[in-house]
DNA sequence: ATGTTGATTGGCT
DNA sequence: GCCAATCAACATT
């Protein structure tokens, strides 16, 4: 029986909202690679909302650009971008067309297409695979080509399967990482989530 | 365990 | 020219 996909729908509420939903289901990337399908898949189990023109640690703070293009397209598409001239960054854009704000993928459990995992990761411990946004692009083999991507449509090759929920006491939320020098009120928005999956105790502290 | 720093490229001002 | 929604290596406690 094949898993559920969320809907076009699950990406058209709150952006904080879709961030906290997310947390539980499974990102999947269904892959060509020398002619055959590989599967790799993971428990979502980090995500931050960045939340339009006027959340001063969003993409779109800087207006619509040809890189900031896909925050603008309707709900449901990936939009991937490049940075620290070193890694790919995976997001979910959230809210109806023109409305740019999205949910930006941290860190997942793999479940699923280990081996290939374990070789884009190569030398390095499981524990760290995926824990970090970057990395997770790079252990699903994520980069520029799949930007602007929909993640609802028949013939996706990325998307997200319904999995378990997380219930409240499980999630934490705190201030996003990395944003520098960014104000506030955004520098504090609680707009971080994290899960405490059964294996997953250590994202807590990171 | 915690803190600091260099790497490295594209996008934007 | 500046800086970035990061990572990994290395140093120090």
């Amino acid at each position: 029986m094949a898993a559920r996909r969320l809907p076009r729908s699950f990406f058209l509420r709150p952006t904080p909202e879709v961030a906290r939903a997310l947390l539980g289901q499974r990102l999947v990337h269904e892959q060509r690679i020398g002619g055959r399908v590989q599967r790799i898949a993971g428990i979502i189990t980090e995500t931050e909302a960045y939340c339009g023109e006027t959340d001063l640690a969003c993409h779109a703070r800087a207006g619509r650009t040809k890189r900031t293009e896909p925050l603008y397209g309707p709900p449901g598409f990936t939009y991937v971008y490049f940075t620290y001239g070193n890694h790919w960054l995976l997001n979910f854009v959230t809210q109806p067309e023109g409305v740019p704000h999205a949910v930006l993928i941290r860190a997942v459990q793999p479940v699923e297409g280990l081996e290939l995992i374990a070789r884009r990761r190569k030398g390095r411990p499981a524990r760290i695979w995926t824990d970090g946004p970057g990395k997770l692009a790079q252990a699903f083999g994520i980069t520029g080509e799949h930007n602007r991507l929909s993640l609802t449509a028949p013939e996706a090759i990325i998307f997200v399967e319904r999995g378990q929920p997380i219930q409240d006491a499980l999630v934490r939320s705190g201030p996003r990482v990395g944003l520098g020098a960014t104000p506030e009120p955004w520098l504090s928005k609680p707009w971080r989530y994290l899960a405490t999956l059964p294996q997953n105790k250590e994202e807590i502290t990171r």
